[in-house]
DNA sequence: ATAAAATTTGAATAGTCATTCAAAATATTA
DNA sequence: TAATATTTTGAATGACTATTCAAATTTTAT
């Protein structure tokens, strides 16, 4: 038996139906929330019968993971292709702003399915996938990070806390996907505006070399 | 009969009651998470049956409502009596990080607690709290931006979006009790010390008058 | 001390959940 | 076409859930 081949085929196929189900999970998610999102209703979505997705993902647990990761990947995806066409520091963090606005503007589903997954989801030894310290796993805190190590490696940027400007705007572009507050009162592309300039005042040199 | 008497006697022993289980609640939402946090774990960490809780509120959702309303209205009071003991806006922006923080880091149960519940309850009508626009219902939000608001009519704090920096800040206040690979990395008092320099950046006028 | 009211409990109810499993349906291989 | 492997389903299982309720206990008022 062509043991490769049987491998491919069957992967192909089932593949196929495991996408269908983390597309079906995200949209479920983002109805109704992770608490009410159940193997059910998720399967009611994708318009398959509950056992189906016992079949082929181990548990709701493996569910979850493959969703997020799936998620972190495509927004990863967009916003570093739009930074790696950027020539500066100062450009790069620009269109990680711009990009990482757009991208949760574009699709608002995955925005709140990503949210969902890492406030509900926890360990086996309980623990929230929020309070993890993900050691550079998230591709796109590891290539904010060296934007800004790069900044001030050209003398372009002045010092600061790498980790803390990091975390900073992260959250701040994160928080815009959130807080509906904030969202229905500031316009995206007015906020990308705001943000960028702040972020300029926070990072980059002033002009005078007085610093 | 007295009406009065009879009811604040009612009030009293219920009340006492009411906090106890409100305490519960948020050592248990600390120790297990909202998904688990079930009225028989709720009862458990307080000693009592179940069925008192049923008792002294109408239902679940309106036990998380009160115990959120109590860690809102506790750490405001702590916070803001910091804040008014500072005179100009931006010993008032320094005071309002850093009581923030040590808030979250004196009391790391509430921290998380208050996370549990605005990530997880919802409404009635199925909307998540993280997404409702608390239309100016948080104190600390509105004294920050009125802080934000004074320091530009005294012309110390240059020109920004208000509803931005506010954002921006209290996320980043907020982000340090969540985000363990921040917590890990970075003390406290390096993130405040750090935090309060980034944000006199980002409002505090230059000392040359060229903006 | 007695009656009335408030508080507390244990048990019962009805619902939802993830997961399992034998059987049916489909696809693949020989 | 026949045999084999994979995929899919409907039903069943057992565990946990919030909430209700009659009865028991405690507190309050007379």
């Amino acid at each position: 038996m062509d043991n490769r081949r049987t491998k491919e085929e069957l992967t192909f196929i089932s593949e196929a139906r495991r996408a269908q189900i983390i597309h079906a999970a995200i949209a479920t998610l983002d109805r109704i929330g992770f608490q009410r999102a159940s193997l059910a209703q998720i399967a009611k979505e994708a318009g398959i019968s509950p056992a189906l997705i016992a079949y082929h993902f181990r548990d709701k647990n493996e569910l979850m993971d493959q969703t997020l990761a799936t998620l972190l990947e495509e927004s990863a995806e967009y916003v570093l292709r739009r930074v790696e066409q950027a020539d500066t520091p100062k450009q790069k963090l620009h269109a990680f702003i711009d990009a990482g606005l757009a991208y949760q503007c574009l699709h608002p589903q995955r925005a709140t399915a990503l949210i969902e997954i890492v406030f509900h989801a926890r360990t086996p030894d309980n623990v929230p996938y929020y309070k993890l310290a993900d050691d550079g796993e998230d591709p796109l805190e590891s290539a904010l990070r060296q934007i800004l190590t790069e900044g001030r490696r050209t003398g372009e940027f002045r010092e600061f806390h790498v980790d803390v400007v990091a975390s900073i705007l992260q959250s701040a572009v994160f928080e815009y996907a959130s807080n509906r507050g904030l969202s229905g009162k500031v316009d995206p592309d007015t906020y990308a505006a705001e943000l960028k300039r702040l972020v300029d005042r926070m990072v980059v040199k002033d002009r005078r070399g007085d610093e």
